[in-house]
DNA sequence: TTGTATGCGTTATCAC
DNA sequence: GTGATAACGCATACAA
């Protein structure tokens, strides 16, 4: 330690930390001492002396979807700017990882968790009980003292449908989620879905619901293809995401379905890809970099002990591209 | 802690890690006074203890371009078999970040470091000489004691740019980084472009060679409409990454200019995006499930002490999609 | 097979 | 303005 070669033992960590009654000719001398010893703080003993780590974590289901990707680059980025760490956990979208994660940081690897709900239901809301901060990003499904990070699902989604009805479909197609008993995001962008329609006089037809269980590029590409040859009649379509409207545009260009002439489509997310595929593609934006910043900032305001956990619903905007085009 | 509760002081560490010696009716009893209690092992304590945080960093230029995203994707997966985290930090490709990461771990805020180098040089090898492992992501550039996990990048763009010549193109472009003076990505894969040339018996054309300060979609977009706009004669273009390639096939569109048959498009990096393009992308597969596997593998054999730094080369394919067809 | 003692490196508290 | 002391919770070594 420092102790030895400067002269003091914990004066040390005065300087180190900052504090402010310490003498100018002494800091000096700590400070060379540690330039001359390559002096490096341990972490670890910090971290049990403070009771924290510096290091939140990040649960989605796979960090290489285009959307999480962004939102963990944002994320990350938002933390660095507090001096927090970013440890990446992938849940494959099941609820026995959700909650793994859980347990992780219950064991104090992580002053706090922001952790993508897709498995998991209400039902699960008492697992939410843990000692330190958690953001979920999603829904209000659970009362728990949790912080909540949403999309606009519903009005977001009202939106997209609203448009394509504004640019002439009539018989408007979604591409959405597997049923399920939870509240989520499938069903509440079909919940906005639903609301477009009615808004614009436009008959709801189940048969132009069509539900996958991945939502990949692959199984979008294949249901749509599935459809056209199924000799389904649709105008119109909206992606639960973008990452599966670039599989629907495949399928569409497999099938020989023109965009936007024969069929319009429009996804939501916003990803950065969607402004440089052929035909660009239309979206909803959902501020993400908002979402991961706010995400952080709920977060680090726990971690720190003030105020409790917030709600965040993101604004939204309708990006207009060539896949809607007249 | 569960040592009031069940019986035994420090039976409990033994119960954690498994020791073999303990009797099946303590272990028992612990369990359940550890159920009971909801008790959690303090990380910070055992790390504190051991020297060792089960922390991996990742550093990587931008977590959010797809060729990271899909790496790192793949090095948690990889990681997590072997019970470790992953924290990511994002460099911005700049040669600070990257020295600033390599602090970081200096730190013992994690156990080893996997770095994409970028914007170091070989000038700043001696950097590299930290008391923990390091595995580099890039080529064989420093002579220091750590690993290098490497695409086959002359070859690779050696076989990309042959590919072009089979398919007929007689005029090929290449869409590159800046020049540098450091040996990297960008020099390599031009190599590998001239190497190609010279086996097809085409001549080496500097004007084809574009040289891009960023890789990004937009950039790529814009300078190969610049091309077309500047009568720039090509047939064939060699994107250095595929994301590169997908603003490079928006710009063709853009310019009018059809491909396959006008131009033949190949990237290099193989993203899951490619396959959905329209036209889909073909490109070079440096298998970086593989390279991530090695990557972790040799990092945490060297965390556990066996063995020196090595290097691993990964091999590779072309992969013809419809932007090269016929 | 189980318990006891000790120390990992840091910082909060309080005395000097 | 600086130093001594103690404690954070766990795991190693050794004693019982």
């Amino acid at each position: 330690m420092a102790r030895a070669a400067g002269v003091s033992p914990m004066t040390v960590s005065n300087v180190i930390n900052g504090h402010p009654h310490v003498r100018e000719a002494t800091r000096a001398r700590v400070l060379a001492a540690m330039a001359d010893l390559d002096y490096r703080v341990n972490v670890a003993a910090r971290n049990l002396r403070r009771g924290r780590t510096g290091v939140i974590g990040l649960a989605v289901p796979e960090i290489h979807r285009p959307y999480f990707a962004q939102f963990a680059s944002a994320v990350i980025d938002a933390a660095q700017r507090r001096d927090l760490r970013v440890s990446v956990e992938q849940t494959g979208a099941t609820r026995e990882s959700e909650l793994a994660v859980l347990g992780l940081s219950r064991n104090r690897e992580y002053d706090g968790l922001i952790l993508s709900t897709v498995g998991m239901g209400a039902a699960d809301a008492e697992r939410l009980r843990v000692p330190y901060p958690v953001v979920i990003l999603g829904e209000r499904i659970f009362n728990g003292p949790v912080g909540h990070v949403a999309m606009p699902n519903v009005d977001g989604a009202r939106a997209a449908v609203r448009h394509l009805a504004d640019r002439g479909c009539r018989r408007i197609a979604m591409l959405t989620g597997a049923e399920t008993a939870e509240v989520n995001v499938s069903q509440l962008r079909l919940t906005g879905y639903r609301l477009a329609l009615e808004s614009a006089g436009l008959p709801y037809d189940p048969a132009l619901v069509q539900r996958m269980d991945a939502m990949s590029m692959e199984a979008a590409a294949g249901r749509v293809r599935a459809m056209v040859a199924g000799g389904l009649d649709f105008d119109g379509l909206f992606c639960l995401t973008d990452t599966a409207a670039i599989g629907a545009l495949r399928g569409l260009a497999d099938a020989g379905v023109r965009v936007p002439s024969q069929v319009k489509v429009i996804g939501f997310d916003n990803i950065d890809e969607g402004r440089f595929l052929v035909p660009s593609l239309s979206t909803v934006d959902p501020d993400h970099a908002a979402m991961a910043e706010r995400a952080v900032a709920l977060l680090s305001r726990r971690i720190d002990g003030d105020g409790g956990p917030e709600e965040f619903v993101s604004g939204f905007s309708v990006i207009a591209r060539e896949s809607t085009a007249h």
